[in-house]
DNA sequence: TGTACATCAGTGAACGCGCGTTCACTGATGTAC
DNA sequence: TGTACATCAGTGAACGCGCGTTCACTGATGTAC
């Protein structure tokens, strides 16, 4: 059942941006090969004619979810306003189109060398559009890369607990801990 | 082949043990029965005599990991040495008998009530336990609840990324980040 | 204390199921004349 | 422009494998006399 080659490469896009939607929101290995193909409207066998293995399909679909919820989040223009987005409920509830780092975490420890050091791409550019957006007086990738580190936690942990108070809380006590006045250098 | 009682309480505690390890090291879907009975020396009918289901006994085992691994972090004394500890490569390099939270955060939305609820006590736990440790001016469960979302926020991007001087950064800038003077009552 | 028997922790074969992957095949596409 | 043919994206049956669970069975333990 050949299909033009625009067909094709319309094809191949629907596999990666539905898998990116699936493994963020089931996880790498919650989410099949059937399931995935299945999203885009394909059967199992097209995944390897396009990307030869699982693997290779999850590498690309994280460079693509990185790409595209790093292009959602460029709107905001202040550090105050990336933060609320990110900590917003609405991001919470919605894995499938948020946040790869705070989605996939886990998992990725146990995963192949291509798909870690996509990962790694995936903090390094958190940091840098965190540092940013820091008010120039203190900017600091280090002083980011702890922004990223609350930022990631508390939604992991805001959609992992059982309890909305709690949820909404540590969503709230984190974005206060952010817009708090930075730390004061040193005496 | 039927053992005493004690033995059978010593075996049902093994696997327990067992499982509070592997499930921290390979996640709650990544441990399977075989693995988890053998770990602990028995096969896997052992585990429906005494659990009935691995979700059973899973929910058991992070109560486990979840009181030992607190039972460990009791001897910190001040916040200072808690966050130290809990940021230490050590902690990072041994997930197996590390911090609940950092290790199955992210497959716990995905998981049935029983897990999701002893999985929300950790949290509440965690908080109590830094809010303790606050020095009294600015103790306060909001506060304590951002920086245990920086401690599991940091330690798991630390375990995640494939470049060992970046997971140090994460580990470095999230403990200086906490140690940091408070922020300023707002003026 | 010694004997007969019921109990039940643990074993291992077997179950249906979904996984990731392979492969012979299909038939429209793209190309060569 | 029309015809003949090679290409190859996508299909669906089949593969071996490991999963969680069930169940008939084993044989030492614990109990009743």
């Amino acid at each position: 059942v050949r299909v033009s080659k625009e067909r094709a490469a319309e094809n191949r896009e629907r596999i990666v941006s539905a898998a990116a939607r699936l493994f963020r929101e089931r996880g790498l290995s919650g989410a099949g090969v059937d399931a995935l193909t299945e999203a885009a409207g394909l059967t199992h066998g097209s995944l390897y004619s396009h990307f030869g293995s699982k693997e290779r399909l999850a590498a690309e679909a994280l460079r693509h979810a990185l790409n595209s919820s790093a292009a959602r989040m460029n709107s905001a223009r202040t550090l105050e306003d990336y933060v609320a987005r990110y900590l917003s409920e609405a991001h919470r509830d919605r894995p499938g189109d948020g946040c790869v780092m705070a989605a996939l975490a886990g998992e990725i420890p146990r995963q192949g060398d291509a798909i870690r050091h996509c990962f790694t791409d995936a903090v390094r550019d958190a940091m840098n559009r965190v540092a940013s957006l820091e008010p120039g007086d203190r900017r600091s990738d280090d002083e980011a890369l702890a922004v990223v580190a609350t930022l990631v936690g508390a939604l992991t942990l805001a959609r992992a607990v059982d309890d909305p108070e709690l949820s909404a809380r540590l969503l709230e006590a984190a974005r206060k801990r952010i817009a708090a006045d930075p730390p004061a250098p040193r005496a």
